[in-house]
DNA sequence: GGGATTAGATCCGCTTGCGTATCTTAACCG
DNA sequence: CGGTTAAGATACGCAAGCGGATCTAATCCC
């Protein structure tokens, strides 16, 4: 706990700090290298460590992806604003700028892993968030419809997740962040027009 | 030239049926192991020849990784039924029967290579292809219009590839072909709406 | 048929990562 | 303060792939 850096010693790490460098490393390096370049050697090189310090914690491969990836992506947070569009711009700005690069390793970088052992996307997200969580956009709609900003009329999961499958396909094809005017367009011109009049519009 | 398949002997191959079998077997390798598989050895391996083989035609590994593509990577063949409902419906069905795992192996399973290369997939296509094609779904759009069948108003690139946009979507999630009803919904549920009525509708 | 070509097999040294073992010494705990 | 824990360094044998070199024999061409 105690954090004391003195002035010459660089301070042998322990417990929680150390665990924290090392998947902060290992995070780096899936980042830029891709599963490819996460090896034990690279992750403890990184993180100023020796492979031993890693197979003590996570004995296999495994255990040390998982661990990092568990303390880096979190589920998102969704923003309630009052109003739909800005509800959603919000919500599809804060993907593309925080997720950047993690959406693309967790849906590219990692398919060899995926491959390897068989499982899916979906699995690793179960495993780290159990929880049957509402897709973002259901909720914002569902929101509107409470406020009679929408009305309350039936909608496919196709039509309402379709912002969020957009900016994703242009995050994926991009390799990265997508420009913002991509955002507005598909909120204006494509989401909104599909969801239908105001309940009391003329 | 001679395909001659005597009873016992399996007749050493030669020019074009050697680098035929080479680029097959080089081909499935990408499929089912992705980029990391791709090795000369593999390859020869499964080619049923060796390594040398593989060196004196393609010295460098991207060599023979384009080669590759380019043997097994056709521009799509756009359909011209008379109605664009059975164009869109019959161009994605062919995209998603055929497509299914060359599409992952190039945008995903080849992300380390590009990575490695610093190039991205629009080059390889371009190399490939380099003919500034027409993306398939404006010219399904421009004959609809010629036909009378939609109204000649200017539509984004977003609104007409939508359909062709979110099929990739779910393929690259699914990591494979998709089920036929998202097809028909994102044309019927999604697209169609968004290009408008007919011209002379009531 | 005879000679040139080259497919296919085998072996080489090199590098990289694996997973483990050993040893020291810094940091913590009672 | 003395003893236990574990961080960090180093070395290990192993395996796989690299990029060649070498050699043989099958196939082609004249």
């Amino acid at each position: 706990m105690s954090e004391q850096r003195a002035a010459s010693t660089p301070t042998r790490r322990r417990g929680a700090a150390l665990e924290t460098a090392i998947t902060d490393a290992a995070w780096q390096i899936l980042l830029d290298q891709g599963y490819n370049g996460f090896t034990y050697e690279a992750v403890a090189a990184r993180a100023g460590t020796s492979k031993p310090v890693l197979y003590r914690r996570w004995p296999q491969r495994e255990d040390l992806l998982t661990a990092t990836i568990a303390r880096h992506w979190r589920p998102l947070e969704v923003p309630d604003t009052g109003s739909l569009r800005e509800d959603a711009l919000t919500l599809l700005r804060t993907v593309n700028a925080e997720r950047g690069r993690a959406l693309i390793l967790l849906r590219v970088q990692l398919a060899d892993y995926f491959r390897d052992t068989g499982t899916s996307f979906d699995d690793l997200r179960n495993r780290l968030h159990p929880q049957d969580r509402t897709p973002p956009f259901a909720l914002l709609v569902s929101r509107a419809v409470e406020r009679g900003e929408l009305a309350d009329v039936p909608r496919s999961r196709r039509v309402v997740n379709l912002p969020f499958d957009l900016v994703r396909h242009d995050m994926l094809m991009r390799m990265g962040a997508v420009p913002d005017d991509s955002i507005v367009e598909i909120v204006d011109e494509v989401w909104s027009p599909l969801l239908g009049p105001a309940p009391h519009a003329p």
